[in-house]
DNA sequence: TACTTCATTTCATAGAATGAAAGAATATTG
DNA sequence: CAATATTCTTTCATTCTATGAAATGAAGTA
């Protein structure tokens, strides 16, 4: 009972209760190290960095390739094509993702911006659709990029309504993931965030230089939005109250994305 | 010993010997099923689906949630956004299609021809890189989607070196996924199959009207290729023997791709 | 309100997952 | 090329986890 080492770094929200299921947390942590070394993995690296044992290792990994989730080739082991499908299926069908692509089409066509939709996932965000407004310049497309929190409209827009416990995990998670320098504390974190009763967030610079963007939360059931939608632009072609003038936009898109996921529908 | 109900009909290939790891292979198949479904599942659906107990599927799903491959909400699941990061790290990490682009992008251009790599998954392939020739129209990028072994150059090729047992399992597999019709038989599948000797397959109107293609296949270590190379082109703009005739450039750059496959490096 | 269906928790038991240790295979070094 | 070191794989007894039946609670329907 209540054994809170089950599992580490990776599992994205310590959320609710963790049941059991050792082997299944096991299997998924070595999958999530499988992505975050970006290369083929020997499987001694493997059972070395997630903790476990070679065989339990191995016979994971075993399972994991049959199912086309990892690929070896000799003795090195690598996310295997099976994700693609699987992105596919998220892309397509997930009812807010589907949802929301129309409403940022809508979005970016009224603002000649950028428009995109964040998801939290764990204690990082990512980017799960993006419309570009007229602008010629779509720099190559992160889609599922992590990206930090910490930073950006988007980031700081998700963490508005976070408990202090919670902002300090986020920090630490970021300064030992390398999105922010060691020793980076919840306070520092915290000033970032908008004010107590803003519902939006403004970043100019923070992730890449040049950019600007203003970003408000998808509200769902729970008191904690794990989405939003941020609308982005560089400097050259608009201003920090060219962007905020849009706000009243983002949230009334934010608002029907929202209805579409609460509304009794499917 | 020897358990060979382990796992059922999902486990892309029933190739080695399966290991244990039940949780584990139950969790992938509600995980693949998921997938399959195309939209929100129910706890009692996927139980049902799945063949397994309501307290054994809730538990999955509540690791898989707490990961990000598993989204709920109020009390239907699907695929989650974890997904898309395992994705992105395929496409970007994944050594063959790294690999695989440049030469892509060149068989692409001295053909003018669309060049795609499959991957085998199960009894299916997937689209995982593709480049455009120079031809205006490039169709809507099916990445990842699933598409049948039984039609088309690539998926014909990559069952060129199959065993007639496994000819079994790619016709009952295609036919109760709805690729192929109802009775769909092996015999009937080795009769669209290259003769014995070639090493190219070739297809016209075949998974889709109007496109032409020719297939070679990515040799690896062992003697079943999983990789195909393919070139594609509507039927306007070339003919039988104008794609056969780019079948000796296909052939070097699948060479190509196998040497950085199987040479020492990394 | 009563009834049906579905989701969730509890709990005892079966059986699966586990790691130590031994045995292969492979790589590295002298 | 032999000898050594490293890594991978298999085996097996033990532990503890995963499991489903049944009870409980919640939600939806009639």
């Amino acid at each position: 009972m209540t054994v809170s080492s089950t599992h580490s770094a990776s599992p994205a929200e310590d959320g609710p209760k963790a049941a059991n299921m050792r082997s299944l947390s096991r299997a998924l942590e070595v999958f999530a190290e499988l992505q975050r070394a970006e290369r083929p993995q020997r499987l001694s690296d493997l059972a070395r960095t997630c903790g476990m044992s070679l065989p339990t290792t191995l016979r994971i990994l075993r399972v994991l390739q049959d199912f086309g989730m990892v690929s070896q080739t000799d003795k090195t082991y690598r996310v295997g094509p099976a994700v693609l499908p699987a992105a596919r299926s998220f892309l397509e069908n997930d009812p807010l993702v589907v949802a929301a692509r129309p409403i940022l089409q809508q979005v970016a066509t009224q603002t000649a911006r950028t428009a995109s939709l964040y998801t939290r996932l764990g204690f990082e965000r990512i980017l799960v659709a993006r419309v570009d407004g007229d602008s010629p310049l779509r720099y190559d497309l992160p889609l599922g990029k992590r990206l930090p929190l910490t930073v950006g409209a988007a980031g700081k827009i998700l963490l508005a309504s976070a408990s202090p416990e919670e902002l300090q995990q986020v920090a630490l998670a970021a300064s030992t993931s390398g999105h922010e320098p060691r020793g980076f504390t919840a306070d520092e974190l915290r000033s970032r965030l908008p004010a107590v009763g803003e519902d939006f967030a403004y970043s100019a610079d923070e992730r890449a230089t040049g950019v600007l963007s203003v970003a408000v939360a998808v509200p769902n059931r729970t008191g904690r939005p794990s989405e939003c939608i941020a609308l982005t632009s560089p400097v050259e072609s608009a201003s920090e109250s060219d962007l905020k003038a849009s706000v009243p936009e983002l949230r009334r898109a934010a608002g029907r994305l929202s209805e579409l996921l609460m509304g009794s529908v499917y």
